[in-house]
DNA sequence: GAGCTAATTGAAAATCATTCTCATTTGATA
DNA sequence: TATCAAATGAGAATGATTTTCAATTAGCTC
């Protein structure tokens, strides 16, 4: 079963996944289709409802392993929120940041990171190595802004 | 019941406690204890486990429920690790951020807030008002660089 | 120090999140 | 179109967190 739902974002995973020997399922595509349209950041049993509302029966494991997948693919991002709670965002480019808007979960990304420009030297002096790191903003948007 | 475990940081807590008129529990003490002396980051059931160790009987619940509490205060920051889990650490002070090594999850604060010099100017064009943030940097430290 | 009271706790159940298992289905390739 | 490894669905299993409520206790007052 291979609904249509095509859309450059599809194009884009079908790629990553052809490239990684990954297959392109029905499922993993809607995950993409459904995440890109929603332009916000969303639960997972959130996309495991709108998964179902396009293809009817589908595991929720399904959408565990797929996001699993596509966050180690670079596809989606993993929100942490302040109240532990998890989101998933559409994600593109590789080393992008988010801003995430506290009322309605949007999410924006700023492209350039405010850790990379930052002076490791006082934290290189406890001979700390540092590998990674996760910035992630919280605020309000305009809309929210606005209706408030 | 009310054993013997005091220092700075536990005389700390009582104050914080007692300004919010809060009781300052053994329970509640045994956690910044545990998180004190440890010097690393734990998880729920390792912090669990070590006030048990001290306290006897302990129920898990209170556990949550102390570090929830903790947090609000400002007395313990939570963690967000790469792999999705948590740990809580100890954090005296309002706004620091951490470095965790991810070998040994052994805690190192900074200081200077790497967001805060950061230039908000195409943010704040898109009208996202940004309110808080959350970072935090991965690595390894000296000791786990040398044993490997 | 004993008594009072609201806050706190422990234990277990309830809920929610995540992972696992395995029989069945499906996408990609020939 | 036949093949086969990869992927899925359903539900069980596991793990994390929250709730409930009777019993306990810290922090007052006297």
């Amino acid at each position: 079963m291979m609904k249509d739902f095509e859309c450059t974002q599809e194009s884009y995973a079908r790629e990553v996944l052809r490239e990684k020997g990954l297959k392109s399922t029905a499922q993993r595509l809607a995950v993409v289709h459904v995440l890109h349209t929603s332009g916000k950041s969303l639960s997972i049993g959130e996309i495991h409802d709108r998964v179902k509302d396009m293809l009817g029966a589908t595991g929720l494991a399904t959408i565990y392993r797929t996001l699993e997948m596509f966050e180690e693919l670079g596809i989606v991002k993993r929100l942490h929120f302040p109240d532990g709670r998890h989101g998933y965002a559409f994600s593109q480019g590789e080393h992008v940041h988010h801003m995430v808007c506290v009322d309605c979960r949007e999410v924006f990304d700023f492209p350039e990171c405010p850790v990379e420009s930052f002076d490791y030297a006082s934290i290189e002096k406890q001979g700390f190595r540092v590998k990674d790191h996760f910035v992630q903003l919280f605020g309000q948007c305009v809309k929210c802004a606005e209706a408030a």
